[in-house]
RNA sequence: GCAGGGGUAUCCGAGCCUGGUCAAAGGAGCGGGACUUAAGAUCCCGUGUCGUAGGACUACGAGGGUUCAAAUCCCUCCCCCUGCACCA
């Protein structure tokens, strides 16, 4: 039922233009970062959405001529990926993608059809473009679907190309070696997504240094992650049981491990095998240590990993724990090697890893705790740590001052080269070994220079960041990030310019995308080509730089002119610290600074029964099923009211049924008036509700103008329900049918923009030929905030009366009530502006306890009616009703001499 | 490790910036009542402890401090979450 409402209204709203704006007026450009069109939608990336078409169809509300388009991501490797697993029959994506392809389709003939299509990655995007459209659609969304693109197309190419023409031009881009985990098997890069485990257990990567032992005739390269201990090396280990190479390097010769070789030949590449060994062919041989020339000996240990590094590990036992053992487990070599301490640090006096090794009793060199250990003196003495004297010229500097430079030194003096290996042993999803290879001649976004960096924090200043404290969080990103690489040797995307073989990267080719989508609706509608979408037609559409025979592109440039900067971006906080950074770098660097984004809002991450949404939880919420299973009211009042916008949304099933049934509420309510004639009869309470509705709608509105959404939903949706309820608590069901036909109106616009089905049907069913998508919000004034005082005053009345029944059990016949005299009041006004006038003015000891109570209870600053008398009388029905027994105010009788205590704002009672 | 954000009653979750009106919004759950043949739905009341009169006491991760006054401001500690790169 509501579902054809609600598709209805989308079609109503789609056959008469009205979320297609032209250029006119005051404008709101506001967007979403564009989904990656690899699969169907989850409920996470419906959230962003939801915020950016409410807050689109408030603004529009508001007056503003809103601009709110969106398009689809197509490039990078995840589609080519896919399409490729299909080609080669993969089981598990074949069966994933029908499940896809069951939320849209319910032909099994069909479904196997779609699938073979998939061998062409187009395909995967173009008809996931399309169901994501669809989908939102479905749930209402105001976008102005003549903007619509992908990221494949030519247009858009052109447009990426121009980008990274500017950028080259700025100096922004660079060229050089770049270290990327790497699988020799598939002879590819590999992402996160592409390892085992990649996700939980992050595979970073690390850079070593290998030092240059001269051996014979070469060098025995030994991996260290601290270089700083170089100084106190005693010796070199060798697994006696692996399998170690000579190679060639250029004119030098290297003894490593048979698995390093296999890296060495992805990072240094001109290297080439000589000769093998095993690896006991070194022991008890000597090498040269390169700083001084020391003859060090090489010995056997079990822990050296051929796998790790250079399969040679140096041996510091002054500093290292593993080593320390391994050398104490033969003897120190018959006594003859004696550790040397390189690093002091303060509080202890010995050799550190002596003292740590005997402090916590370890056997052998295998004993696990000693992982622990070498971490713990690790920090200790990176944090705390200086060198010692026999360390040259860093003699007396601190570990973590010099530790970078020791390492530049070691590499510009020849005495070591770089060597990277990855931070866990790793494969990918097929179980190939996962290495860390250098990309020669990679090209980098240069985003560490400064000046970029400059012009980037003085956009950070100049925008609106919701919630604020995220200008800072983005400060901080700008200053950490560095070069990235921006693009790639495989994947689908624009042709990087500067180079053959090279795609721009999916992250960096959306950037300033925002800007394209003011343009390509009116590109398309002219039919020009996109070759003739040159560098000077798009320097002078965004950059105004006008050159002769571009006359036909002045209309675009308007339309440029007119929309841009975008007003406000919406996204997830998982985009922070790439995308919306990106967003920032690139639009500092290349447009106008009248043309630089405004505003920024980020949400919190959205999770389904208190778990992060994923696959092999089964908790994954497509946002297909959405309208039908629930409605997209429901759908779009729950993301809005769930949570603030900032903070974890969690989908509760429960909580959804609760809210649906607060819906359900809202309707009969809305429905139940809709025949209705107005009142004009107002009493007391009509005066309430029709009071309180304004104090709602006058707040919602400035939560809304302030993108709190959720407060606005609590005022004007939550609270004012109740507000309803209290009211037919007192008036009855009949009346209050009446009395809400008064405030539909403005209360059906004021809920428009969460739930705007509903609010069109309603709006419509009240006779209305417009669209209440495209009304003014309703503005209020004149507040008698005295009658809701008094409501609440009374409901003060009756919660003291209860509390006092429980307390003290009376089952009451009648009570009376004794409101404060004129004399006490008095006392109350100079209590307010001077307590201890206050004590002169009393006449009697009764008064002075009257004014001790007003100023501890603090009653001068409660919002007290001035006519209590008189506010009470107008409720006493009521009040007698709820209490169920007779009530007597200011009664000539006081039986329980309680008149004496009655204070302003605070009447005395007595239950009998 | 670096950066950012948190720890609030049975649970979820507001409040904290701008100290008092906070025993702390709103839900959920639970208890009692009304309605109903009954269940459900709905509505009302209650839901820290104590209390035969509207009160007192204890409470907002732990511990200190500032203040007439602190969930709110400052310091220290403990714990949790998110991101950390070539991946969209």
């Amino acid at each position: 039922m509501s579902e054809s409402i609600e598709k209805k209204w989308q079609k109503s709203w789609k056959e008469n233009h009205i979320f297609e704006p032209s250029i006119d007026g005051k404008k709101f450009f506001i967007t979403v970062p564009y989904p990656y069109a690899n699969g169907p939608l989850h409920i996470g990336h419906g959230r962003a959405y939801t915020y950016g078409d409410v807050i689109a169809r408030f603004k529009r509300m508001q007056g503003y001529n809103v601009l709110f388009p969106m398009a689809f991501h197509v490039t990078g490797t995840p589609i080519l990926a896919i399409a490729d697993s299909i080609k080669n029959g993969n089981k598990e994506t074949i069966d994933l993608y029908k499940s896809y392809l069951n939320l849209y389709e319910d032909n099994e003939e069909r479904i196997n059809g779609i699938i073979e299509g998939f061998k062409d990655p187009e395909r995967i995007a173009l008809y996931f473009s399309e169901k994501i459209q669809r989908d939102f659609e479905t749930i209402g969304y105001s976008i102005d679907w003549r903007k619509k693109f992908h990221t494949g197309e030519t247009y858009y190419n052109k447009f990426v190309e121009w980008q990274y023409k500017k950028l080259y031009e700025m100096g922004y881009l660079k060229k050089g070696d770049y270290p990327i985990t790497f699988s020799i098997v598939d002879g590819n890069p590999v992402g996160e997504d592409d390892i085992k485990d990649g996700d939980t257990d992050k595979v970073s990567i690390i850079e070593y240094i290998a030092i240059k032992f001269k051996f014979q005739d070469g060098y025995i390269l030994a991996g260290t992650l601290r270089p700083e201990t170089i100084f106190g090396v005693t010796n070199i280990w060798v697994n006696p049981e692996a399998l170690y190479f000579k190679v060639r390097s250029g004119s030098e010769f290297y003894f490593v491990s048979k698995e390093a070789f296999e890296k060495l030949k992805y990072q240094i590449y001109d290297v080439e095998k000589v000769e093998e060994y095993r690896g006991e062919f070194f022991v008890n041989k000597f090498a040269m240590e390169p700083l001084n020339g020391r003859e060090i000996p090489i010995l056997p240990a079990r822990f050296v990993d051929p796998d790790n590094a250079t399969g040679f590990v140096k041996s510091v036992p002054a500093h290292a724990p593993y080593d320390y053992v391994a050398l104490r487990d033969i003897n120190f070599w018959e006594g003859k090697i004696n550790p040397i301490l390189v690093i002091n640090i303060k509080g202890i006096d010995g050799i550190p890893a002596k003292e740590f090794v005997e402090r916590n009793g370890i056997k052998d060199q295998m004993d696990p705790a000693l992982e622990k250990l070498s971490e713990e003196i690790y920090r200790l003495e990176y944090y705390h740590g200086t060198m010692g004297e026999n360390c040259g010229e860093f003699s007396g500097k601190l570990v973590q001052d010099i530790k970078d430079r020791i390492k530049e030194w070691i590499i510009n003096k020849g005495y070591g080269i770089k060597f990277y290996e990855t931070s866990r042993k790793a494969v990918t999803r097929s179980g190939n070994k996962v290495i860390v290879a250098v990309v020669k001649g990679q090209w980098f976004l240069d985003y560490s220079n400064q000046e970029w960096k400059k012009k980037t924090h003085e956009l950070i200043d100049s925008m609106e960041f919701y919630p604020p404290s995220f200008a800072q969080q983005f400060h901080d990103v700008v200053d950490w990030l560095r070069e990235r690489p921006c693009v790639r040797k495989r994947g689908l995307g624009t042709k990087f310019p500067f180079e053959d073989g090279w795609i721009i990267e999916s992250l960096s080719d959306s950037t300033i995308y925002t800007a394209f989508y003011t343009i390509i609706d009116k590109i398309r509608e002219y039919n020009i080509k996109p070759e003739e979408l040159d560098e000077a037609v798009f320097d002078y559409i965004f950059n105004g730089k006008y050159s002769p025979g571009l006359e036909k592109f002045k209309e675009i440039r308007n339309l440029f002119e007119y929309w841009y900067p975008v007003d406000l971006r919406v996204s997830s906080l998982a985009h922070l610290s790439n995308h919306f950074t990106f967003y920032l770098f690139h639009h500092a660097a290349i447009f106008e600074k009248k043309h630089l984004p405004r505003g920024i809002m980020v949400l919190g991450m959205l999770i389904s029964e208190g778990a992060k949404m994923s696959k092999s939880k089964g908790n994954v919420i497509p946002l297909a099923t959405i309208a039908e299973k629930y409605s997209a009211d429901l759908f779009r009042l729950y993301i809005v009211a769930n949570a603030d916008f900032d903070t974890v949304l969690d989908w509760r099933e429960v909580e959804v049924k609760s809210l649906e049934k607060k819906l359900e509420k809202f309707k009969s309510i809305v429905e139940d008036s809709i025949g209705l004639p107005f009142m004009n009869e107002l009493n007391y309470m009509d005066q309430y509700i029709i009071n309180i509705f304004k104090v709602r709608l006058k707040k919602a509105y400035e939560y809304m103008d302030n993108y709190k959404f959720r407060d606005a939903m609590v005022e004007i949706f939550f609270n004012f329900l109740n507000d309803i309820k209290y009211y037919e608590k007192r008036e009855g069901e009949e009346r209050r049918k009446k009395i809400i036909r008064n405030i539909l109106e403005d209360w059906l616009k004021a809920l428009a923009p969460v739930i705007p089905h509903l609010c069109e049907e309603y709006w419509h069913r009240l006779g209305h030929q417009n669209f209440i998508s495209i009304e003014k919000y309703p503005v209020t004034e004149d507040i008698d905030y005295s009658i809701i005082d008094s409501v609440n005053y009374i409901e003060e009345i009756l919660e003291d009366i209860r509390n006092i029944l429980k307390v003290s059990g009376i089952v009451p016949k009648r009570i009376y009530i004794y409101t404060s005299s004129e004399r006490a009041r008095k006392l109350m006004m100079i209590a307010k502006e001077d307590k201890s006038r206050a004590f002169k003015e009393a006449k009697d000891k009764t008064e002075i306890s009257l004014i001790k109570q007003i100023i501890s209870q603090r009653l001068f600053e409660k919002k007290c009616p001035e006519n209590e008398e008189e506010i009470i009388k107008k409720s006493i029905s009521y009040m007698e009703r709820e209490l169920n027994c007779e009530i007597l105010l200011n009664s000539n009788e006081d039986p329980g001499k309680k008149r004496a205590y009655a204070l302003p704002c605070k009447p005395s009672i007595f239950i009998t």
